[in-house]
RNA sequence: CGGGGCGUGGCGCAGCUUGGUAGCGCGACGGUUUUGGGUACCGUAGGUCGUAGGUUCGAAUCCUAUCGCCCCGACCA
């Protein structure tokens, strides 16, 4: 893309409403516009990322084994009147009434309608493992939204739904979300640690939120400082393996990490010795639940077994924020000029800085290699406005692409142009085959 | 919902106490400057002062109502 004919509107100053560094960072890149407290327009640069997220969740889920499909985002009420919800879920959630006064709601969840779903079409246990989700837009008519898309009434979220015949093969899908979760999380550039965590509306016995460490997190948590040293890596892993999946799930579970709601300090202390006991702030950024038969039951979602009886399906329902995702990205990586976008989510791959726009000798070079980063798969922003050099620096920081190229008529006297990081700042003065090279080798893994 | 604050060009703000017909910085646009980390100068455009009603010769300013937004708390991906 060239900067020129781009819709990049960023801002020099921070609007008020803007408290944490994410938000501020969001709006100030031309990433979202506010249209109503909790809801958000998603610019170009925003919309980027959210589709690069998006696109992870899915490659994960898919190998995870998962099915996507899409629910719509209002529902009829009748549903939830099935599962007592309706009344149940109080003022958070969106009631609407249609012409004919009949009552539908913006569905903040889809447990019912996915349970519904299934009664419908599957009746036999030879039908079983599945496991469906969808990404689509939820609404949650927060008392008080906050924090830009963090905490937004409008949010993406991906969900997914697990229908088993036994407690043991649900418990099968509930470890097979946290690796794929884990793996979806690293491709993000992000750490996020299952938590113990407590069921809320959703209800359910097991469930284990997913946590990013940020200062401005919502949630206080506390763990024993080993855990941040996990990293799932470049493993492999057989989905349908239950051992594997299982010493997954023990290898990232066994320490003690939990939020503030299922936080207890005795056995904190009993367990983890002091130096290794910690306490911060975090986001969440996902959580999965085994709910067993709560939906099935009720909404009568069963299969006939082996031995010809019919029984209630044991669920599991596993959320990724993936709007919030680009909040807690930022909150966990930037620094005083901007955002600092992980190689994983960037929604340009590498931003050419042409020094001089309009000297015929950096025009060439910045046109060529921008031809030859599109050759090689990549997708570079070209900032081919007539700016000046600071101006267009300071652009690129604030927008976070993680590497940039500089292109200006000295050092092309020399033959070469300037490869720099914005993680590390540091710069390389190399020719341009030989940077084109390293970017297509650095993104190799993401591509 | 309880407590606090704010609505004035695209953004950040001043003006309001003591009513007299709207101003500054940034940005945008047109020039000059050719500049290697938001350059400087000249010029131009852009505002029913959130909305409605009231008081007044006259309201951004005073009064009433209303809508919206932000922050702290209880709730949540």
């Amino acid at each position: 893309m060239r900067l020129s004919r781009y819709f990049l509107p960023v801002l020099k100053e921070t609007p008020s409403e803007a408290q944490i560094v994410s938000h501020r960072l969001m709006l100030r890149a031309g990433m979202i516009r506010q249209q109503a407290a909790g809801i958000y327009s998603w610019l170009p640069l925003g919309f980027k990322v959210l589709r690069r997220i998006e696109q992870i969740v899915h490659e994960e889920q898919q190998r995870a084994g998962h099915i996507p499909l899409l629910m719509p985002t209002l529902q009829p009420a009748d549903l939830w009147r099935e599962s007592g919800r309706y009344e149940a879920y109080g003022e958070e959630m969106l009631r609407i009434k249609d012409r004919h006064k009949r009552d539908l709601l913006y569905g903040p969840t889809n447990e019912e309608m996915i349970t519904d779903i299934f009664r419908s079409h599957v009746s036999s246990y030879k039908d079983l493992p599945l496991t469906l989700y969808h990404i689509q837009w939820k609404f949650r008519d927060e008392i008080r939204p906050r924090f830009g898309v963090m905490r937004g009434r409008e949010f993406l979220m991906k969900d997914g739904y697990n229908f088993d015949l036994t407690y043991e093969d649900a418990m099968h899908a509930y470890n097979r979300h946290l690796v794929s979760y884990l793996r979806s999380y690293e491709r993000m550039g992000l750490q996020a640690i299952p938590m113990r965590a407590e069921s809320g509306p959703i209800g359910g016995d097991d469930t284990h939120e997913f946590l990013v460490l940020a200062e401005t997190g919502e949630s206080e948590v506390f763990y024993d400082s080993e855990i941040t040293d996990l990293r799932f890596g470049e493993r492999e892993i057989d989905y349908d393996n239950v051992d594997q999946c299982r010493a997954v799930l023990e290898e990232f579970t066994s320490r003690y990490a939990r939020t503030d709601d299922t936080h207890d300090a005795a056995a904190f202390e009993a367990q983890v010795p002091e130096e290794r006991r910690r306490s911060a702030r975090g986001i969440e950024v996902g959580q999965i639940f085994y709910f067993g038969t709560k939906y099935s039951e009720p909404m009568g979602a069963t299969v006939v077994n082996d031995k010809g009886e019919r029984v209630p399906v044991h669920m599991g329902s596993h959320g990724i924020g993936v709007s919030r995702l680009l909040g807690a990205i930022i909150e966990a990586s930037h620094d005083e000029n901007g955002i600092i976008w992980p190689e994983g989510v960037t929604p340009f791959h590498a931003g050419i800085v042409n020094l001089k726009q309009g000297d015929a000798a950096a025009d060439a070079a910045c046109e060529s290699l921008y031809a030859a980063l599109k050759a090689k798969g990549l997708d570079p922003l070209y900032d081919d406005r007539e700016e000046r050099a600071g101006a267009k620096f300071a652009t690129m920081d604030l927008i976070g692409l993680p590497w940039r190229i500089t292109v200006g008529p000295r050092g092309l006297k020399n033959g070469v142009v300037e490869l720099t990081s914005r993680r590390t700042g540091e710069s390389e003065e190399l020719t341009a085959e030989a940077a084109i090279d390293r970017l297509a080798q650095i993104y190799a893994p993401h591509l």
